[in-house]
DNA sequence: GGCAAAATTCTAGCACTGCTAGCCAATCGA
DNA sequence: TCGATTGGCTAGCAGTGCTAGAATTTTGCC
């Protein structure tokens, strides 16, 4: 029956031709320009072959930003270890103390680390979207009918939230949910990317930079009095 | 000269009527329902006469984005009015001191009021949103060529950011530029809103506004330690 | 009042969209 | 080798935003 895993497999090479070739599209000329023609001729079948493989056009944008989900997820958690990495290498020398690393650490040094961390991720997160417009777009405004807080939401879904969650929950405050605390921070992360995107914030140099820095650190509690 | 003006004041009312059919067409059915045709057919008119008004569907959009802006400045300007004066009738009988509303008071009271109405306007924006989910769409998702941050942006949105600068500035940190504090604020409300309407956060009775309250409080420098 | 001119509204249609029914050819099991 | 089944294609449907040109109404003038 090994032709018939062969066809499966080309089936499934198919697939993933169809949500590439209409990320790439949509990244070069909007998601306007998406539409099932153009998609079918991309990849050089005839529009009924999109309807074997999605349910419709929404099916593919789904697609597409679960895909942006999954991508999202690993872009903050090389964020998150690459700093958490070089600031435990850091206390290290300073010979403080080594917990696990997932355990919020209650030193100031600790507190510190987590802070950079949290900073790094929510400049990934920016950059992320900033350079995937159309993926971002696929995640936040397009496909709106993908279930999130229950229980039946796609693995890459929880997988970014929960990625989140490793760096904003530490930081909650004693008598705070980390989740709510996380979800509150995710939030403010992605007014902040959507609103600048779509030019509703003043535009120059440093101010995106400024404005994530500012929130991190009211978020941390590192409030100038 | 009567008659001239009299077809150019008709003029202005079918041009209002577009805007509301469209705006009540949107909240009712949704934006995918608002076509040019059932817009002609729902102001008794045929479909050109659309375009003797606006440039095309977009421009009509961003008309009721415009609505939308103005409306959202009045409501937060109400719920920080109303607190205000509250909280100043409180201070008036502790009879601490008097000066303008507008220069931030820097007594532990005045610290108090503020945020009180802060939060006032943050629920009173997510209420707004809440109450007119198709018109936060136009506003925010549908009319991304609304120009914001530049000179040349419209009236509505100037007056809408001054007011959300009015609760927001005089909580910011004395090293905090007050537009750049407010901007961060604002994107986070708006964050929590639209991720909240997505149903991309967790549903339930109070979570929202415990989202908003922990936001408010990590704003203000209310952090728990 | 009657009539050409000007402004306004409508009919009809274009090019496009997402999506599908039904035909036609290649592949399969016997 | 031959029917049955699968897979892809052509052609077409209903609907979209938008517009050219016809038809109608209103205007200004004699």
């Amino acid at each position: 029956m090994g032709i018939s895993q062969r066809r499966e497999r080309e089936r499934a090479q198919r697939h993933q031709l169809i949500v590439q070739a209409a990320r790439e599209l949509a990244e070069t000329e909007g998601w306007g320009a998406v539409t099932t023609r153009r998609l079918a001729e991309r990849i050089e079948y005839s529009q009924p072959v999109l309807y074997s493989h999605f349910a419709g056009k929404g099916a593919i944008v789904n697609a597409v930003a679960l895909e942006g989900f999954a991508e999202l997820a690993e872009a903050t958690r090389l964020a998150r270890t690459k700093v958490t990495q070089a600031t435990q290498a850091t206390q290290a020398t300073e010979a403080t103390e080594t917990t696990q690393a997932t355990q919020p650490t209650r030193t100031a040094a600790g507190e510190r680390a987590q802070h950079a961390a949290l900073l790094a991720v929510a400049r990934a997160y920016a950059a992320f979207a900033r350079a995937n417009p159309a993926l971002y777009d696929a995640m936040f405004t397009l496909a709106t009918d993908l279930s999130f807080g229950s229980m039946d939401s796609p693995q890459p879904l929880k997988d970014a939230f929960v990625e989140l969650l490793a760096v904003f929950g530490p930081l909650a405050g004693p008598d705070d949910d980390p989740e709510t605390f996380t979800e509150v921070g995710w939030s403010a992360l992605h007014g902040l990317v959507t609103l600048d995107r779509d030019s509703r914030l003043r535009d120059g140099d440093g101010y995106q930079d400024q404005r994530i820095a500012l929130l991190i650190a009211r978020l941390t509690g590192d409030v100038p009095k």
